[in-house]
This record gives C-alpha cells, sequence and structure tokens, in this order.
DNA sequence: CTACAATTTAAAGCGCACTTTAAGTCAAGG
DNA sequence: CCTTGACTTAAAGTGCGCTTTAAATTGTAG
C-alpha cells in the first residue's frame, strides 16, 4: 500500500500536518480519500508540494500557485501557457523587486556615509 | 500661526489621516497639542513624516524607525551611533533579500526556458 | 486493557501596517 | 438654524501564510 498518512507526508516534504491541511483548504491539494475519517494521501501529492515550494521560492503567492496548479485551461489555454504568461508576469514583479532593493541599498549606505546626528537632518 | 490640522498635514506629507493617529499611537509621532480636542500639529511633524517615509524606502519596519528617532541615546550612544548601527544590520538584510530576489529571477527565467508541460514535472 | 501517539474539526491567533466603521463632537458658511 | 465637513474615539477588519488551541476520536504498542 503506497497511501501516506498525513504525518507522513509532512514529513517527508518538510512541512506541518496543519500546513497540508491548510493547502486542501486553500484549494492547493485536492482532498485525499479518508480511512475511518484519516488522510490518506497517493504519492502523487509530494512532487505536487515540491512544485508548491519551488513556485513559493520563485515568488508566486499561494493564490497564484493554486492558479498555477489547475488542470483545466481556460479557452484554449494550456497548462504551460498559463504558467508561462504567470512566469512573465512575476519575473517583471521580481525584476522592480529587486530594483527597490538596490534602491534601498543605496539609501542605507548613503546613509552610513552621511555624519548628519540623525535621520530626520540627513 | 503655524500649526497644521491633521488633515492638512496628512495632505502635505501624502499620508490619511489614519496613518497619523496609528503612527502617534505606535510611538512614531510624539502626541500634538490640542485645541478643542483637535490636535494642532508644529511644522516639524512634516520633515519627520519625510524621515519615516525615506526610512520605509530603505526597508525598516516601523518599530525599527521608532528606535531609529528615539532622541535619546543609550549610555553613550548617539542618535547616529544607533542609526549607523541599525543600518549596517538592516543593509545585510537587504543584500541578502537582493540575492533571493536574484534565485527567483533565475527560476523563472529558467522555468520560461523550459517546456514542461506543467511546473510539477518540471 | 490501558496508555500514548496520531489524527480530526472549527475557530481563534499572529505579525505587519494600516484602513474602515460607527457613533459622536464641533466650527464655519449659507 | 441647519447642513456640511473635518475631526474625535475605540474597536474591528484586511491580506498573507500559516500556527495554535481545544476537545474529540482512533489505531497501535506494551
Amino acid at each position: 500500500m503506497e497511501k501516506l498518512a498525513i504525518g507522513e507526508v509532512a514529513r517527508r516534504a518538510g512541512v506541518r500536518t496543519s500546513t497540508l491541511r491548510y493547502y486542501e483548504e486553500a484549494g492547493l491539494l485536492e482532498a485525499p480519500d479518508r480511512v475511518n475519517g484519516r488522510r490518506r494521501y497517493g504519492p502523487s501529492v509530494l512532487p505536487r508540494l515540491r512544485a508548491i515550494q519551488v513556485a513559493q521560492r520563485a515568488g508566486f503567492t499561494l493564490s497564484e500557485i493554486r492558479v498555477l496548479l489547475q488542470g483545466f485551461a481556460e479557452e484554449g489555454t494550456t497548462a504551460s501557457a498559463r504558467w508561462r504568461e504567470l512566469a512573465q508576469r512575476k519575473l517583471v514583479e521580481v525584476e522592480e523587486l529587486i530594483a527597490r532593493a538596490r534602491g534601498m541599498k543605496r539609501l542605507l549606505e548613503e546613509g552610513l556615509r552621511c555624519n548628519c546626528l540623525t535621520p530626520e537632518q540627513c
């Protein structure tokens, strides 16, 4: 039997059981089978969780990831087309984030070079 | 008379009146004088608000900014020494942020180059 | 059999930076 | 006089991604 209990999935994926229930609630994971009321996951949940983690590292929010992982395409839109579109948009956001962070860095370095007594007078 | 009503301060600083009350509550702004129960701000609130905005753009949280703006130094610590210390630490954080964002960017670009059908198989 | 560990649920809590709401006060203008 | 608009307060709400709590139930080991 390759059905995994929630604790086992959590252990293997490196998340908490509460996170798995939360993801289910949030529509990121399908509701798994139940045995005596307990969740029993098929092994495919593990790559799915890895995909979620990768997408999170790429800066997607959970609700964006939910859209990314949805199986059905709208009118002639494949999953990969949807992914491409979202990734393209996210890339712009991430580039903006980098630009903002560089701005912060410059501000901080300037602030450190400047000899003002308080930031207010700077 | 150079005393400003809260709405005037908000307009000039580009924030909401609720934000000003919130900053007061949070210890970022001193409680101003009152006339008939209404707040009357001296003009020095404007540079202070600008300082807060600059610090926010530099990535400081409000509670860090509160510390930054505190007039009193601990034992032989001047305001600028405290600022330097916090700025130094924040610089490290910002550099980490930039590194993470670059990681995201790489992930996204790789994902866009790859021809997987779904992120799960990628 | 009994104790323990894992599981279940719904609901609340958290940290951040505010915003919104509701109900009330007050001054100036028409 | 009456409306309008700016102001007051305390308390609750927002969005995000979870975590924590409480109380109940079940499977397993000793």
